[in-house]
DNA sequence: AATTATCTATTAAACAGGTAATAGTAACAA
DNA sequence: TTGTTACTATTACCTGTTTAATAGATAATT
């Protein structure tokens, strides 16, 4: 039902999701941990072997695809969060999320007005 | 730095959070998978290892009290998911955590209010 | 053509997570 | 006091995760 993604595979997929598609050598350029090559490898393997990514040749090289989208691996984390860690409480949830310094009232705004927008859709 | 909870881990420490401490015994009895006594007994071990729960006796039995609270585990996976998923964007992960059916307009009007609330505390 | 660099494939090993059987112990009930 | 019950302690096993060394293949370079 639920996707569940392995610390290293989310590191993997977050980075195929940013650039669209990523070979081994680009994932492993732009993660902060300082991995081996076949590491990165195995775990484009795992996650081919789970069908979240496919890969096609490119010169020598695979390039990887994914299959799933980033909401698709959310959800299942924020549905944990929201009712283990929150008592199923969203409104607790954003609370924590919009705490903290560096948050800007920019933000702020952009989320109340995209639940105004909500808000409207749902009287219609 | 940030606490990491396995899922099992979480499970537990859910109903120790919402009873405000608990007994073996009793998570066991609230949680859905029905698992051996001395399989809770041995989350719990690892949990007070980790300097998550510490426990005293009562009677017989060890009765576990939190030594984190929901926040603490909530923000290192709210953290995660906000960086790795939802590229640092707040707005997209509420935008993702309010679509759904389940979610009543009341709880929307909160988390605006909230939302309202913090704003106004910003401009000060 | 030979060398070098870059890639995939294979294998494996160390570790963490999850589960529980069994043994031992303490309290309680008859 | 003896048996039963509810608990903790110990130990172990299986699976999945993470990491990487090494070997083999392919492309680029000189």
């Amino acid at each position: 039902m639920s996707i569940h993604l392995t610390k290293r595979e989310l590191d993997v997929m977050s980075v195929v999701w940013e650039l669209g598609s990523a070979t081994v050598g680009e994932v492993r350029d732009r993660l902060t941990d300082d991995l081996a090559y076949s590491t990165v490898l195995t775990v484009f393997r795992t996650l081919e072997t789970k069908g979240h990514v496919r890969h096609e040749q490119e010169g020598k090289a695979f390039r990887y695809h994914p299959l799933i989208q980033p909401d698709d691996a959310g959800d299942s984390v924020l549905g944990r969060l929201l009712n283990k860690v929150y008592q199923g409480s969203r409104e607790m949830l954003v609370t924590r999320l919009v705490s903290g310094e560096n948050v800007s009232p920019e933000e702020l705004r952009n989320i109340r007005r995209m639940l105004d927008e909500r808000l409207e859709e749902m009287e219609k």
